[in-house]
DNA sequence: AACCCGATTGCACAAACGTGCAGACGCGGG
DNA sequence: CCCGCGTCTGCACGTTTGTGCAATCGGGTT
C-alpha cells in the first residue's frame, strides 16, 4: 500500500499551524476511544490510518492533557488513613498505596507520579506557583501531565546555589518542567542557598531585582515543596550536599532542628524563631508561607517522618501527599 | 494454590459494610492503575490477588464512578463545527465523531454513550433533573456512569401512557437508570401521553398528585431531551407508536408542525402558539421549558434535523449533543 | 537535481488486557 | 449434616494495545 497525503484531515480547509493538526486527530481519536469505547482498530479503519497511530495519538491526548484521568475519592467514606490524618493534623491528605515491600527509590517514583496527578487538576489560570527543589521535587517534575493555563507563573522558592556549584541547572530544570507542563512563565531566583553572611541577606533583598521575586512569592496561590529531616537515613540534598559545612550542622542541633522546607529550618514544635541558619537562608519567611491559600507538600519515605511531624505542627501545609508506609507511621505513634 | 481469606484487606479492623470493602479494594486498584501506571500485573502481584481480579475491580472503579475520564474540548480552538453551531445557534454543541459510514443503530448508540459520558460531570447535587423519554433517551440511560449525589431529583417531562400500552415500563425504566446513576429520588408522571380532552387535562393539573410534579418540573435545574421530527425517515415512538390517531396526524399537518420536545410540538420558524395538540398534551410549557439553567438536547441521526432546528429556533437547548453528519448538515445549508 | 535530516508511518512482535468457564467459597434451609 | 444457590476466584485463551525498527515522506540546503 502506498502513502496517501495526510489521510486523517478530510476537512482539508483552514491550515492553522500552531495548534497542530495532529492534536485535533489526537482529541478525535481520544473522543471515539474514551466516550464511545471503540477499539483502536476501529477507530483507525474510521480515520483511514493505522492502529499503531491511533495508539500514539492517544498517548499524545493523555499527555498533553486532552484527556484527562482523575480518580476521586469519595469524600466522606475515604480511606481510614486519610480521614485520621485529616483529624490530627489539619491536612488534606492523599495517601499513596503502596506494598511495605517495594524499595524507597521506586516509592519515590509512585509518590512523585501520583503527585503530579493530583496537582494537575488544581492548578489554575492566573495562578503563582511556587515550587521547592530537592530530590523530591525533581521527581514530581519528570511526571507532570500537561494543562493550558492563561498567565501563571511558576516562581522558585529558595536560591539554590552552593559552594561547589552553582546548582542552577538543577534547580531550574524543575521549574522549567513546571513552566512547560503549565504554560507558564518561570521565574528563577539566583541566589545562593545560604549566604555566608546575614548581611549580605539584608542587603541583597534590598536590591530591585530580588525583591521582584520576592514579590511574586508574596502573592503567591499555591506552594509546591517536600521536607527535608535530619534524622532521615539518606539525609537530604540540603544536609549532605555542600551547602552546609561542620559548622552549620552543629548550630543545626543546638537549635534542635527536625527538619525543613525550602531550606527554612524549624524544631519539632513547629516552631523556628531564633533559629540561626534562618537568617542566612534564602527559603520564604515560614509564618508568610503558612498564608499561602493552597500549600502542597510531597513526602516519600519513612525516613522522613520527624521533619514532616515538625512541618504538620507549624502548619505549614494544607495538602499532604505521602506513601502508605509513612501515613501509617504517622498515625500510630 | 489455595484460597486465603479476603487477602486484599489487610488492615482487617473495621468492617463497614454498606459501601462494600470491594469497592475500597477498586480505589487502591484504581489509584495504582490510574495514577501510578503499574500493570495489572504488578498490582495484583502488590495486592496478592490474581490480575483478573484486579482487571474486574478497574472495570468497577469505572463503573461505579471511582475513576472519571473526562476528555476536555480546549475550549477556545474547539473544532470548527462546534464553533459554527455554538455562533449560529446559540448553544454548546457536543458534535460526536463519527464516520459517515456506519449505520444508523451504531450511529444512535455512540452517541448515547458519549452523551452519557458528557452528562455525567454536569450533574450535581440537590439537581432537580426533568428526563423525557423516546428511543434516545433510552440509549443514554444504558450508558450512564455513576456519580455520587446528594438529594437530587430526576423527574418525568411528560406522561407515556397511549391507548396500547401503559408505556410505563419503558419510560420508567429509563427514569429508574438515571436514579440509580445518580443516586437520585425518582418521580414518575403517571398520565397519559396525551389526553383525549384538553379538559381533562386542565381537571388533571389541579390535583395535588399532579401539581406535586407540576412543581418539581418548574424547580427543575437540568432537562434532558431528544427531539421528535415529523419528517424522519424512521418517524419517532410518538408519530408511530400509538400514541396519535390519523385525525391527531392531520392537525399537525394542519399546524404546520416540525417536531416536538417531550410531545410537546413547535414550528419550523420555533412558534408553538394554537397548535392544538399542545393542549391535550402532558409535557412542559414550552415557554417555562426554556427557563431552566441547563437544558441537554440529544440528537442521533440526519433524518431529524428538520425538527431540531425548529427546536434550535425556539430556544429550547443550551446544550447540544450530536452526531457528526447531523452537525455538518445543521450548518451546511 | 541530488542530498540530507528529522518527523511520521506501518509492520511485526511482545506485552498487557478482558472474559467464558469451571471450581471453591459462604450462607441459609431442609 | 448435607445440599443448593449465588458470589467470587484463577485459569486459559483470544483480543487488544505498546513499541523497536526500517521504510517513506517532506522541506530545506548545497
Amino acid at each position: 500500500m502506498t502513502m496517501m497525503g495526510d489521510p486523517l484531515s478530510d476537512d482539508g480547509a483552514d491550515h492553522e499551524r500552531l495548534p497542530g493538526n495532529r492534536s485535533r486527530d489526537a482529541l478525535r481519536a481520544a473522543q471515539m476511544y474514551y466516550l464511545q469505547d471503540l477499539t483502536m482498530n476501529a477507530i483507525a479503519r474510521e480515520l483511514r490510518t493505522s492502529r499503531s497511530t491511533i495508539s500514539r495519538l492517544l498517548s499524545l491526548a493523555r499527555e498533553t492533557g486532552l484527556v484527562q484521568i482523575q480518580v476521586n475519592n469519595p469524600s466522606e467514606r475515604a480511606p481510614a488513613l486519610e480521614q485520621q490524618i485529616r483529624r490530627r493534623f489539619g491536612v488534606e491528605a492523599h495517601v499513596v498505596p503502596i506494598a511495605d515491600s517495594v524499595n524507597d527509590s521506586e516509592v519515590l517514583d509512585r509518590v512523585a507520579i501520583q503527585a503530579a496527578r493530583t496537582i494537575g487538576p488544581l492548578v489554575d489560570s492566573n495562578a503563582i506557583i511556587g515550587v521547592a527543589w530537592g530530590s523530591t521535587l525533581s521527581a514530581v517534575s519528570h511526571h507532570l501531565t500537561r494543562k493550558q493555563t492563561h498567565d501563571s507563573t511558576i516562581v522558585q522558592l529558595n536560591g539554590a546555589g552552593n559552594t561547589q556549584t552553582t546548582g542552577i541547572t538543577y534547580a531550574s530544570e524543575i521549574l522549567r518542567s513546571f513552566g512547560q507542563a503549565y504554560g507558564a512563565r518561570v521565574e528563577q531566583f539566583p541566589v545562593p542557598a545560604f549566604f555566608d553572611h546575614a548581611e549580605t541577606k539584608t542587603a541583597m533583598w534590598e536590591e530591585r531585582s530580588v525583591r521582584r521575586i520576592l514579590d511574586l512569592q508574596h502573592r503567591m496561590t499555591m506552594a509546591i515543596f517536600g521536607v527535608g529531616s535530619i534524622s532521615a537515613g539518606i539525609p537530604s540534598h540540603v544536609y549532605s550536599g555542600g551547602y552546609l559545612d561542620r559548622e552549620d550542622l552543629a548550630t543545626l542541633e543546638t537549635d534542635e532542628v527536625v527538619g525543613d522546607v525550602a531550606t527554612m529550618f524549624f524544631r519539632a514544635d513547629g516552631t523556628h524563631r531564633d533559629i540561626k541558619l534562618n537568617s542566612r537562608s534564602t527559603g520564604p519567611d515560614l509564618d508568610r508561607l503558612g498564608t499561602v491559600r493552597r500549600r502542597i507538600c510531597v513526602v516519600s519515605g519513612e525516613s522522613k517522618i520527624d521533619g514532616l511531624r515538625g512541618a504538620l505542627a507549624a502548619g505549614l501545609a494544607t495538602d499532604l501527599i505521602l506513601d502508605e508506609g509513612s501515613a501509617r507511621r504517622l498515625v500510630h505513634s
